[in-house]
DNA sequence: CATATTTAAGACTCTTTTGTCTGAAATTAT
DNA sequence: ATAATTTCAGACAAAAGAGTCTTAAATATG
C-alpha cells in the first residue's frame, strides 16, 4: 500500500495520544492494547518518532510518549516522512530514477498533481485538530467496531 | 511506493510491447535489454500477465510476447489488477479492516476521492493511446536519459 | 535500598518481495 | 534429425518488512 504498515501504527499512536490532551505521558502499553497494536513492534516505531524530535519519552512509572511540541505545529506529514522517508512524495510511480519535467514518464504529470493532493490530505490538518475531529465526528483510529464514543476510551 | 516493482516492469514492458505496433512477438530478451530489467525476474511477470489472459507468448526463434486483445482495451489498470491485486483501489490508507462511509477513518473521505483519481490515471489511457503519446512526445520508459527519439529504438 | 514500572536497544525469527539460476518444453531453421 | 532459440516452471538466495523477545537503563514509590 500507500505506506508502511508501521507507518499506519505510528500516524494512529500519534492520533490516540493528541486525543489524550491533558495527559502528559501516555503509556506505549496502554496504545498498543487501546489500537490493538504488538506493544513492542509500536515500541520501535515510536522511538524513530522520539529520535525525530517530534515525541518526547519518559521512563518509569507514569511514564510514556508525548509530543516535542505543540501538537498544533506537527501534521502526518512529519510522521510519515520521519518513518517512511520522502519516497512518496518524490520517486516516480514507474521508479524511473530520473523523471522529472525535463524526462517524464508518461504518467508524470498527472502523478504530480495526485502526489500533491497526497500532500495536501497528510499536511493540512494538524494533529491536534484532526484529534478534535476525531471525537465530535466518531471518526475510528482503530479496527475495533460499534459505539464510536467508546472507540477511544 | 504505491505499485510493487514487479508491477512497475510490468507496466513499462507492456508500454513497450504497444509501442512495437507492427510486430507479432517481441522477445522478453528484447525487453529485458531495452528496459535493463533483469531477464528471468521479468519473464515472471509477464507469465503473470499470460495467465491472466492479458497477453500471449509463442516459444522458439521469431518467440516472444503479444497481447492478448487490442490495445486499445487494455490499461495499466488491469495490468496492475493482475500484478498487485485490487488493494491500493479498496483498503483503507490507514491499513484500518472495516473503513468505509459507515465507520470512516479520519482520511477516509479524502482518500476515497483521490483513490478515484489514481484509478482514473490509470485507466483513462489505453495502452495504445499511450503508446502513441510516447512516441509522439518523448516520454521516457527506461531509465536511459537522452535523445528522446532513441529511447525506444 | 528494594521493587515495580516503563522506555531503550538490539538480537532474533518469520514472511514477503525481489532477484538469480537451472532444466524442461515448444518451436524454428538447417 | 540436430541444433538453436525462446518461453515455462520451479527451486533457490538475498534483502527488506513485520513482528517477537530478552536484557538493560531510568524513574518512582514504599
Amino acid at each position: 500500500m500507500i505506506l508502511s504498515n508501521a507507518c499506519d501504527y505510528g500516524i494512529r499512536a500519534a492520533l490516540y495520544v493528541a486525543t489524550q490532551r491533558d495527559r502528559k505521558f501516555v503509556p506505549i502499553r496502554e496504545i498498543s492494547e487501546k489500537l490493538q497494536i504488538s506493544f513492542h513492534f509500536l515500541t520501535k516505531i515510536l522511538q524513530i518518532l522520539t529520535q525525530a524530535n517530534l515525541m518526547t519519552s519518559f521512563r518509569g512509572p507514569n511514564g510514556g510518549v508525548a509530543f516535542a511540541r505543540d501538537p498544533n505545529q506537527i501534521t502526518l506529514m512529519d510522521i510519515i516522512q520521519a518513518i517512511d522517508g520522502p519516497g512518496i512524495f518524490e520517486k516516480c510511480v514507474l521508479g524511473l530514477s530520473e523523471c522529472g519535467d525535463e524526462h517524464p514518464c508518461p504518467l508524470h504529470e498527472r502523478w504530480a498533481e495526485i502526489r500533491e493532493e497526497l500532500r495536501q490530505m497528510f499536511q493540512s490538518n494538524s494533529l491536534a485538530r484532526m484529534a478534535t475531529k476525531i471525537q465530535q465526528k466518531g471518526f475510528r483510529i482503530t479496527d475495533y467496531l460499534g459505539n464510536p464514543n467508546s472507540t477511544i476510551h
